[in-house]
RNA sequence: GGAGCCUUAGCUCAAUUGGUUAGAGCGCCGCCCUGUCACGGCGGAGGUUGCGGGUUCGAGCCCCGUAGGCUCCGCCA
């Protein structure tokens, strides 16, 4: 026997998505396990892998033996080789193995066409069981729905096919980022994790310094400023593949580290960042998906997508559009409808298209639901056996009732949903409606349109009612559009919208970025329009605003979710699906049991004290 | 911080209205089996029905609490 035990080179020059002989010779094998085929027949080849299914017939014993690329079986006959045959009997799921043999053809008739190896099978001179496994804690062949025994087995769940094709996936989308961003002329360029911590945003992870005790880095939530400062630094084309960090509760799409596609470029405008990164999704999915996506991408202003569709990341892949009513029921006699309407909100609804049928159940999860987003309650037809079956009917006139057939296109079966509130309150009820709905209806199930979006045009600043103050909608370096500049003089910053756009497939936001202000002066505005003091503002942005008078560029830039990309482009419902070792919805590892308690000493470093002794 | 759904063998699930000893398939263990590829046959082990309490003659099933998981709202510039 040869071989070599702790030798790693057998991965060495092996690319994810093509598989092909290492650069350096393979010690524990010669050849993969999708590789042989009746080209091979009569030659010796080395096998290295795990058993993925034992045969075991008393006397001839089959091994299909599987390693990354595929399956190989593998045959065992006493009367060839006994000692070999012995120990094959032994041999038990995810055992890893080696075997030398010949290939051979199978017999006539016992060829499997389901495998890409299955003209063939290696006949072995030698076994060599390199490690044994304990009986397996769920089966490989199947998905299993616990996903907690899962994640605490997660180096055992990541054998499964399912994760390693989205593994390999994801190999592909970066490789082709980088490759594509390169051709561009950008750089890629790190910036520090251990950053600082800044009050915007979501709350940051901290790290307690040791060397200068009782202060704080953070992790960064996103290399905003470092990205940008690389612009005053003259790079004009960055981009990095970052880790990101956001203390923030979990969402099947959310997760406290996570993987964004960071770029900025200096001297651009939002039409050369649309172009670059229309150009960049169209390499990935060549790459990925082998599939030419339409670009340019069609755009829609927030007012208009909130308008249409009752969101900043509308779903378009079915149509039930928001219509606004108020011309129809401007002198209305329905008090709900008039009121809104006097008070200068809105009147919308949607046609749930061939919903009449709903039922009690789902009735109640959408009036809760718009209650909850703040309408009063929710007004509703259904047209049933040619009658409107509503409470609200009795107010409607004729020309009303004609109206809103003609608007919304009601026929036999439809269901019409209402709203009247304020404009952003009435948008965002339909909207929320309108998502629900097409889950109920089933609307996008199997899918496989590809609707890409820009959004652009966000507000500026958003009033947060709360801490009665405004916040940036983006970000506070986001840049102003610059007709409304004077805005901000006069304090309507309600109405100031921002060079800032978003990126949006199949009604999830998968990326976001704008214009940046890179004058001194305009900062300083955003920073009084954020009610950020002067002092504060030398503490905590004291480096950028210096930076900003140093000659920095005119820049912008975007930030990809590349977990959401990925959840998208393999069809998975949660991004845990594509990270290798992701946290659960409590933001733990179960498979390394963190966060985890600490040595007092650890503590005693970093001059801290825990507060309160937990139940322990 | 809040809401909903879920928790039965290692895994996936079943168990009539609350009714005898909680079952099946896969896996595991043992024996048999020389051309299978979801190999097959025979036998076996494996359960505090998440945990605690309550109602009841009787609880996997009903009620209360609690833990854990997932999804959503808040939160996530």
């Amino acid at each position: 026997m040869f071989c070599l035990a702790g030798t790693s080179r057998g991965c060495v020059g092996r690319s994810g998505s093509n598989p092909r002989k290492a650069a350096t010779a393979e010690v524990y094998r010669t050849h993969h396990c999708a590789e042989l085929r009746t080209k091979d027949i009569g030659s010796t080849v080395t096998l290295a892998g795990w058993v993925h299914v034992r045969r075991d017939h008393g006397g001839v014993v089959f091994i299909d033996l599987r390693d990354r690329e595929g399956l190989t079986q593998v045959v065992f006959r006493p009367e060839e080789n006994a000692g070999a045959t012995e120990q094959a009997h032994t041999l038990r799921h995810e055992d890893v193995v080696q075997i030398i043999g010949k290939v051979a053809a199978r017999l006539p008739g016992t060829e499997n066409p389901k495998l890409v190896t299955g003209e063939i099978e290696v006949l072995p001179d030698t076994l060599t069981i390199l490690n044994r496994a304990d009986v397996l804690p769920f089966p490989l062949d199947s998905d299993p729905s616990n996903e907690d025994l899962r994640l605490s087995h997660r180096y055992f769940d990541l054998r499964r096919p399912h994760l390693a094709r989205n593994l390999r996936m994801r190999h592909r989308v970066t490789k082709a980022t980088r490759d594509f961003l390169d051709e561009q002329g950008f750089l890629e360029i790190e910036t520090p994790i251990l950053s600082k911590s800044t009050p915007e945003g979501a709350r940051d992870f901290l790290v307690p310094s040791r060397q200068t005790p009782g202060k704080f880095y953070a992790l960064p939530q996103a290399p905003q400023q470092y990205k940008q400062l690389l612009m005053v630094g003259g790079i004009e084309k960055y981009f990095q593949i970052a880790k990101c960090f956001r203390d923030e509760d979990l969402r099947a799409d959310r997760q406290p580290e996570f993987t964004q596609i960071d770029i900025e470029a200096s001297f651009v405008e939002p039409a050369d960042i649309f172009r670059l990164v229309e150009g960049m999704l169209a390499a990935i999915f060549r790459n990925a998906r082998e599939v030419e996506i339409p670009t340019p991408f069609p755009r829609l202003t927030w007012h208009a997508a909130m308008d249409q569709f009752g969101s900043d990341k509308p779903d378009r892949r079915f149509a039930m559009p928001l219509v606004d009513l108020a011309d129809t029921f401007a002198s209305s006699s329905f008090k709900m409808f008039r009121g809104a309407l006097d008070a200068g909100g809105a009147v919308k609804a949607i046609n749930a298209k061939q919903f009449a049928l709903v039922t009690t159940g789902q009735m109640e999860e959408l009036t809760t639901m718009a209650k909850l987003h703040g309408a009063k309650g929710l007004a509703f037809i259904k047209v049933e056996n040619g009658k409107w079956q509503s409470p609200l009917v009795k107010f409607f006139t004729e020309e009303e009732k004609a109206a809103l057939t003609s608007k919304l296109h009601i026929e036999e079966g439809d269901l019409v949903l209402f709203a009247a509130d304020k404009w952003e309150t009435a948008c965002e009820v339909l909207g929320r409606l309108r998502l629900r709905i097409s889950e109920f209806q089933k609307l996008t199930e199997n899918s496989q349109t590809l609707d890409f979006l820009w959004v652009t045009d966000f507000p500026l600043l958003a009033f947060d009612a709360a801490e009665n103050k405004w916040n940036a909608v983006h970000h506070p370096f986001t840049r102003p559009k610059a007709e409304d500049v004077p805005l901000l003089d006069s304090g309507d910053f309600g109405k100031a919208r921002a060079e800032a756009y978003d990126v949006v497939l199949n009604g999830v936001e998968i990326g976001g970025g704008s214009i940046r202000i890179h004058e001194q002066e305009l900062q300083a505005k955003m920073f009084a329009a954020l009610g950020v003091s002067e002092e504060d503002q030398q503490t905590m942005f004291g480096h950028i605003l210096r930076a900003f008078r140093l000659g920095a560029p005119p820049h912008g830039g975007i930030a990809m979710g590349l977990d959401r990309l990925m959840m998208l482009i393999c069809g998975e419902q949660s991004i845990r699906e594509v990270m290798a070792f992701p946290k659960n919805n409590r933001g733990l590892d179960l498979m390394s049991q963190s966060p985890s308690d600490v040595d007092q000493r650890q503590l005693r470093d970093l001059g801290l004290q825990l507060k309160e002794k937990r139940n322990e």
